[in-house]
DNA sequence: AGTGTAGTTTGACGATCGCCGTACTACTCC
DNA sequence: GGAGTAGTACGGCGATCGTCAAACTACACT
């Protein structure tokens, strides 16, 4: 964090600033359900849920503000629902599948569940 | 709602002024879930799954004041987690299983379990 | 060095939230 | 009728939330 303005470029630091992540036994129901609750964070998470690998943030193309996107995703980290590393200038977004399913056995598929069943009955967006 | 200070009071109503519920259809996922996101709402929510039948507010004694109880009690029943009516001078809770288990397949039960899990790991109240 | 792209930070805004106390209503039982 | 019990309604308080625009940082690619 210290950004010394190191003029001459010590170490490259392998291309990223670092992202506070709870570790698994730190993960919250309340905050991951508090996460969860929000459409468009849901949106988010459903979408990293369909793909296998990480996402970079701006493939979303939320219907939002940059600014606001950077806060969704910022509590979809602290709250341990997403691992975001940076790579290069692009910003990495993962479900952490393998912590909540530890954790909380089955309510992540449940609430993709949840959410696909509520967009199929035509409550996608707002009645 | 036209409170007309009817001061004889012509019809005694059978123990019941009415109650908004939404209908199934009208239930939607992430209010379940922002609803199921405050610790004192769970713990109700908790306490309804375990008992069979309906639980009156007064048996809950929540660590909060009256009209707190009262503003969770309606907000679990108006995003149609629980069903609420009154019987004499108490108004009885249940969970709404059917409509939920119909609606989200599996959530309730796994949040729920998620809960469980969490308390016992020590994670109870607050870390 | 310069331009562009991706995301952050700050500070603000209005809305909602959880909480309270007080005053009130509805019902029961003596 | 009067007292007691169960819950409601009405503000009001401070905190948090979702949102934005503007200014900024970090990296990549000429």
């Amino acid at each position: 964090m210290q950004t010394q303005t190191t003029p001459t470029a010590p170490q490259p630091q392998t291309t990223g600033r670092s992202l506070e992540h709870p570790r698994r036994e730190e993960i919250r129901l309340e905050d991951v359900l508090h996460a969860l609750s929000e459409p468009m964070r849901m949106r988010v998470v459903r979408t990293l849920a369909e793909e296998p690998g990480e996402l970079s943030c701006s493939v979303f193309d939320l219907p939002v503000s940059k600014s606001t996107t950077t806060h969704h995703f910022r509590v979809l980290r602290e709250c341990g629902v997403i691992n975001q590393i940076y790579r290069g200038t692009a910003k990495m977004n993962a479900l952490r599948r393998d912590d909540l399913d530890a954790l909380f056995p089955g309510l992540l598929d449940s609430v993709l569940a949840a959410a696909a069943l509520q967009e199929g009955r035509g409550g996608g967006d707002r009645g």
